[in-house]
DNA sequence: TTCAATAATAACGTTGTGTTATATTCGGAC
DNA sequence: GTCCGAATATAACACAACGTTATTATTGAA
């Protein structure tokens, strides 16, 4: 006869405490029950489990050495349940993430270390990288979500795009920082400092220029908008960068001020389709929507 | 609803194998009786446990998560029917030993070696002490099992009293050496080596040699047969002991004949009465006695 | 689209697990 | 020893778990 977990569970508390009546209390059920549980056990095993002391049942040498065993699987019957609680709570599990560098340094830090406060068990993994290798990664599964720029589309990847507001970012005591909005032709004798010029959002940037009947003036062509924002702090020109970079370094030798063309930085969030996305990866990516909310274009 | 087992083994079975027919084929049940254990289970968990791709059932990220504890409980469910067949098949446990000291050297260690040969896993302790000290601490129960001798009753203790052939002992080349058998009145002028003159088989070693009409010649008292035996080697005396010990000195310097008179050696087996004695133990006092047959009176 | 394989559903019998009611056993007091 | 009361065992029953077979619905691949 097979080993059951009710067998078990009498097995062990019977043990515990010295008596069928206060086992059976213990485990909510009745008297008899507890009973035919242990007497079916001891069938099962072949050997006796208790012998009677005064009024108390003992386990017997044999069953002592069970009973350590027994202890373990229901320990980890235990872990199982509160476990599958954890899950379907979102409150265990692993989060892999690949972003651009920018977001690993400006924005989500903060909003990953919300997200974990309060799921005491979930375990994180953030990977910065460039959009290419952000791309290849999610496509070969290696991550549950992926934050990059630029994304356009591809069949193993499902995307999210957020447009988030830009910002123009000034030197500190520029002469421009009295003006309410900046336009390209404010910027007109500025030299510019931008993103790489092969990528959409410099293309996008440039046809605002072109829109407003202005030349840009570029100047230093920096990766990352973190870099464009430390550059203008020191002076070293003038830079249109998305909202989330520009409010993190204003007051750090910046101004920053809106842009007038409806530019948006093309922001998105992918995670992988060939996996089911857990609920996890659903949460986060929700959790870190909403925290771009303010800087929605 | 409460996680049941058959649930935990068709899950890990599925996930190993990706199909819930093969995991029916391995669980030896039907398919749909894997179908609804899973459906169950899932609903029970509260998050999807498999996703489909390419006709297989891959396990989600949640489910991944709970394999790795579900392994766990059902490796130590296996463990627990591995350990109940070992306990009723007497092939594990733990077998403390309290013997007279002469016994943890010469008979016992071989007697003791083969026994768990033939059990695995199985371990045991051999402690030797004197006669009080064995008694004590089988009434204490500290021990499964105790070998000692002119043991009369307890209360607390149950007995098996095995009574041991003794023989004569001689120095190599002694002229008694031609003898067949030995009765006291032959060892009138020897110089007898023997054990505690308030021990009972000193009284009855005496009471042989006065119903011979022969006062013996007491030489060395000593606590131990094998003591005895080794004096005896040396050509101190010659003595009366236990077959026991007398043939295992035999060929190392000394000569073993029998002892005309029918006087045994009281050997006692014991066990404590409060606790039950365990199945381990019944089987070890069983080849203990077993493997005395050949010295028995 | 169709075929073959796989999984889900339905209907049903057996066994496990709970119930209550009642007998039995056991320990302790007299 | 006898008695009482507590603890345990047994009986009879209800319902859920778990297996069955038969059948239907999905799904992947030709």
């Amino acid at each position: 006869m097979a080993v059951r977990l009710r067998q078990l569970q009498a097995f062990r508390e019977v043990a515990r405490l010295g008596s069928m009546t206060a086992a059976a209390e213990q485990l909510k059920i009745s008297q008899p029950a507890v009973s035919r549980l242990l007497s079916s056990f001891g069938d099962s095993v072949g050997f006796a489990l208790f012998s009677r002391l005064g009024g108390r049942l003992i386990p017997t040498q044999e069953s002592r050495y069970l009973l350590a065993e027994v202890e373990r699987l229901l320990d980890s019957l235990e872990h199982i349940e509160e476990l599958t609680q954890d899950l379907t709570n979102r409150k265990a599990g692993h989060l892999r993430i690949a972003c651009l560098s920018g977001f690993a340094a400006v924005h989500l830090p903060g909003v990953l270390a919300r997200f974990l406060a309060e799921r005491p068990h979930v375990t994180a993994a953030v990977e910065p990288d460039r959009p290419e290798r952000i791309l290849e990664w999610i496509i070969q599964d290696q991550y549950n979500c992926g934050i990059t720029d630029g994304f356009t589309s591809h069949p193993a990847v499902e995307s999210q795009t957020i447009d988030i507001r830009t910002v123009c970012i000034l030197p500190a005591g520029h002469p421009l920082a009295s003006h309410a909005e900046i336009w390209p032709g404010d910027l007109a004798q500025e030299r510019v400092i931008h993103t790489r010029r092969d990528g959409l959002f410099y293309q996008e940037l440039n046809e605002c220029f072109a829109a407003q009947g202005v030349t840009m003036n570029s100047w230093i062509e920096a990766r990352q908008f973190s870099t464009a924002c430390l550059l203008v702090a020191e002076g070293a020109g003038v830079s249109v960068v998305s909202a989330l970079d520009g409010h993190c370094y204003a007051d750090k030798g910046v101004v920053v001020r809106p842009f007038g063309p409806k530019l948006a930085h093309h922001l998105s969030i992918l995670h992988p389709t060939h996996t089911p996305i857990s609920l996890l990866t659903i949460d986060f990516i929700e959790a870190f929507i909403a925290s771009l909310e303010p800087f929605r274009a």
